[in-house]
DNA sequence: CTGCAATAGGTGTATATACTCCCATTGCAG
DNA sequence: CTGCAATGGGAGTATATACACCTATTGCAG
């Protein structure tokens, strides 16, 4: 009974969200991580590095919340910018809390990538058109909403 | 000189099209994998069966190209569904090639989950609006073939 | 036929992601 | 004050992702 699926309903799958959205993540990835690739920085290291100079000091779990990332996650890819003393992170007031912050040489690097980060985006934004990256922007930001319903 | 980015600088950086993608994708990949949980199927494994299903009997980098995904993290992504006996993969007739086929057990498996897989993707649609969503995968389309220009 | 470039694929390594379970600290009910 | 739930965070485990480098097979120029 539970036999194969039929040619319909594998038609359907190709229009899974989570397949599309995963696909196109690769694709766009590339993209950055291939202009930031001098300077050492993978793409989420980037943004992690932006998040934590808009906000700094911040704990683990409020960074983790900006990023819609788990908290877990969080810890694991802070680790590779600790090793290159990128970010500082040391214990908060309350001594629970671990307080993220951005190390002198953080703040450098973030500065020497920016200009790099830009042609990434550039890139994008003229391939997608501005208009079309407005709209897929404020679409992206209504699903990140979609955790927690 | 380089020394810390203006407070401008940190908000251009919000728009960025890796971050909100990458975002957007975990939040999105949490609603599927919820609901495909009971199946012990990860959403990527699914989308595998699917695609493997759609295409078999398929070479390993015929696969990762239709699936716009590195060739090497395919052969390591089909290592759990092999372990698990969904999916056979043996030498094909040109002895540098192997095929990729779903095992009955995999046909199963796929058939099993798909009720579950409709019930995830109705919630995203739901909470994205028919035409918004139309729009969003057309959108996503167009990003995922940014690789290569 | 031989040598070699092209093709298909895997391994080593490193990061990214999140779940489950665990420990330390805090704050509050009693 | 004490006991304990709540909070913040890490470790173990497993999957996801891709780059650099390696091996095996094929096919073709000569």
């Amino acid at each position: 009974m539970p036999s194969k699926l039929s040619r319909k309903e594998l038609t359907q799958c190709a229009d899974c969200a989570c397949f599309n959205i995963r696909k196109a993540s690769r694709a766009v990835t590339a993209v950055y991580e291939e202009r930031l690739h001098e300077t050492g920085l993978r793409g989420t290291q980037f943004t992690l590095l932006v998040m934590i100079a808009a906000n700094e000091p911040i704990t683990i779990s409020h960074l983790a919340e900006k990023l819609v990332m788990d908290r877990t996650t969080l810890t694991r890819n802070l680790r590779p910018l600790e090793k290159q003393e990128l970010v500082d992170v040391v214990q908060g007031e309350d001594r629970r809390t671990r307080a993220v912050r951005l190390s002198k040489s953080g703040h450098k690097s973030l500065a020497e990538a920016l200009p790099l980060w830009k042609k990434a985006q550039k890139k994008v934004v003229s391939f997608m058109g501005e208009e079309q990256m407005t709209d897929l922007l404020d679409k992206l930001h209504t699903l990140e909403k979609i955790t927690g319903i």
